[in-house]
DNA sequence: CGCCCACAGTGACTTACATCACGCAGCCAA
DNA sequence: TTGGCTGCGTGATGTAAGTCACTGTGGGCG
């Protein structure tokens, strides 16, 4: 917690103005989460804002039987958009977080937030600009669920991986395909087609991304 | 144009400050939209915000070969969160808005919204809930099509029908399959179990809703 | 070393939904 | 009246994906 400092902050939301970063230091909490660590749990009341420092976080739907899908990824420098709408979740279905690697978050309390969006231009951007960029997002996660088959969401939920996260996917099957909300055999399958094509490498718990575009 | 006087604005957008509504009135546009008439259209820069003074519209989504899906309607008081963020729009699906009824829109130009951000705290807050109550909505949306089976989907679909525009639901079964993207023939068994089940009444070119409540 | 266990491959089957083909009924207009 | 159009009902069939049951395999560990 202490090695965290004002130049860290400063280093991945540099648009921030000075007086902001200060009143950041001096009124959030910084929060280490360790990998398969929950930030959002279900039913949760959130009453911060989430920044993310470091690390990885992915933030995903629940239904009431446990099954999962992937909504996104979110990288040091952004923010978690559901965070910043402290609505309440009645409802059966849940969005969750968790740190995919280990992560270091700045929690900032949601009447600061309101504060600050009237106050600093920066913060007030920055909070209009990441409901853009989730809102958009998410319209083309439900794109690629109404209009697309499965096989065409897998190499869209892959290129998505290879942008936010790298080539080398350390996941197994079973994991895939429950972000897909599918299940092992099918993904297995796919992936197999994927790889007689040259797209990619298959291997034990993990595999590797080529091309997937000429696919 | 000039029926629409400051007290029509006023009566929908009642939290609107004095100086904002004046605004408005001086700076935007109001535009008349005939039932069916398009208002936001494929691959269009979007250079305004549009909000709903009476009628009805629909917002939806269409991919490249034409088929279309239903996002939400808008009513009246409410705002397009999708005319506030423009961004460029070069998917191959797009966004889409038509008039489901005969409507009355006040177009705000893009320039004002963002100043009006800043100077006006009821303008800052409708923005913001805009942005909340549609995403909070797309995830519903999200959930129903990742989670649930069509017959799941389509009591969803019914609920809100009835919630926003009411319990005589005048669309062909073939207008309901293209809002859910699915095709005729399945929407019409599965009405016709609904019907079976007392929950609606089928008739030519339009149903009506019973309880769907205990199905 | 051999055992175990999670991961992966595969064929057979089921299910949900789409598609096709056709018939029929109501309604408008020539 | 009659013809045609549009919306609706319905069986037959096709297809993508989920499910089940089983086999194979590689890697860690006693």
């Amino acid at each position: 917690m202490d090695s965290i400092n004002k130049e860290e902050i400063q280093k991945q939301f540099p648009q921030f103005e000075q007086p902001l970063l200060d009143g950041i230091l001096k009124e959030s909490v910084i929060k280490h989460l360790e990998e398969g660590e929950p930030i959002i749990q279900t039913g949760q009341y959130i009453r911060s804002n989430i920044l993310l420092l470091n690390g990885l976080l992915k933030v995903y739907r629940e239904d009431d039987e446990g099954n999962e899908f992937l909504m996104y990824y979110l990288e040091p420098g952004s923010a978690c958009a559901l965070s910043m709408m402290c609505t309440d979740r009645r409802e059966t279905s849940q969005v969750k977080a968790k740190a995919v690697q280990s992560s270091d978050v700045v929690l900032i309390p949601a009447h600061l937030s309101e504060q600050w969006l009237a106050k600093y231009k920066s913060w007030h951007n920055f909070v209009i600009g990441t409901y853009r960029e989730r809102f958009e997002e998410l319209l083309q996660t439900l794109d690629s669920i109404v209009f697309k088959s499965l096989d065409e969401r897998l190499l869209f939920y892959l290129k998505r991986h290879v942008e936010t996260i790298g080539s080398e996917i350390r996941l197994s099957h079973q994991q895939i395909a429950e972000e897909l909300n599918s299940s092992r055999e099918v993904i297995s399958r796919l992936l197999k087609k994927l790889e007689q094509r040259g797209a990619v490498t298959l291997h034990r718990n993990y595999l590797k991304v080529h091309n997937l575009e000429k696919v």
